[in-house]
DNA sequence: TGCCAATTGTTGATATGTCAACAATCAGGT
DNA sequence: ACCTGATTGTTGACATATCAACAATTGGCA
């Protein structure tokens, strides 16, 4: 996670993209905490918000982690925090006594909504001084490293389990 | 962190190449927990010690977190249970009497040496579909937006303190 | 109907990460 | 020599993350 000088090789320059990959990510995700500082929300509380913003009949835990790529059990102290706070809700789920239909109160509502402007303007200016094709290419890219980094890892779990 | 299908208009490619970015950060992150179980060292604990690999004369536990782009307090912890296990040692710092020197263990450099070939192999995998400019594109890219975001977390850092 | 495997959420143990506060120490200027 | 401000590592409180194990429930199939 060290060298950032411009590398020779081929290999060189693709291990140097990865670890840079790695760590522009942290950057990005340590500026987020900055900015969500603002409203007294951290940035793994506002993606699980962001997206129950889009679910108008909430959505289950399970739901949750899946797209938040994350285990099960993180959710519930991410839903109970965000409860605590009055900021979402869990309601019984029709039809399937274990799961929670969590969904935005009013409160929690307003508040993304409050948030998602500046939001969208801070990320957009993540991206001066970048031409307008660097998007699409960047996103090819990046969905074949990670899809090959999802093979990797499934193979490793297969041998195990 | 949800919709990846292919957008229209350049913000929304935009916005959708940072979630992708996290994203595939993410997945990486994963992939490399599985892929180090082998050794039962995890990705924190191992770049940790493939940084020390390249300090023959060990470094002080600000020098990594400064490296590791990680706080102090986290170091400790890391150190800690690295030094359990006989993988690393503190030595003191000539000149200093605040700051340890850490550094790698027989047995920790030869763990190290152990891991360095798989990893690097697997690393390279994850490049499989791509060509060979892509890399260096990708790590350009990488740099100017960690830029930005790291000048907008200062910019609001510097609004608070 | 009744069994069994899968799913859902929670808990506890643990690792990783932040921050504020603290003691010890260092370094520079007067 | 002395003060003052910065640096170093640790601690404790907390948020986020994993995993294994568990109870409750669901759903399919014999």
């Amino acid at each position: 996670m060290a060298d950032t000088s411009t590398p020779t090789s081929d290999a060189a320059a693709r291990y140097a993209a990865l670890l840079q990959l790695l760590r522009t990510a942290d950057v990005i995700w340590d500026a987020s905490r900055v900015f969500f500082e603002r409203w007294e929300v951290t940035p793994a509380q506002f993606n699980l918000l962001n997206l129950l913003a889009d679910a108008a009949e909430g959505m289950t835990q399970s739901d949750l982690s899946r797209e938040l790529l994350t285990h099960r059990s993180n959710i519930t102290g991410l839903v109970d925090r965000l409860e605590d706070r009055g900021w979402v809700k869990r309601r019984e789920q029709a039809g399937d006594r274990r799961a929670w239909r969590v969904m935005l109160t009013a409160v929690g509502r307003r508040r993304v909504a409050d948030i998602l402007p500046h939001y969208h303007r801070a990320a957009e200016r993540l991206w001066e001084g970048a031409g307008p094709a660097e998007a699409r290419r960047l996103l090819e890219v990046l969905q074949r490293i990670a899809g090959n980094a999802q093979a990797a890892a499934e193979r490793l779990a297969g041998r195990s389990s």
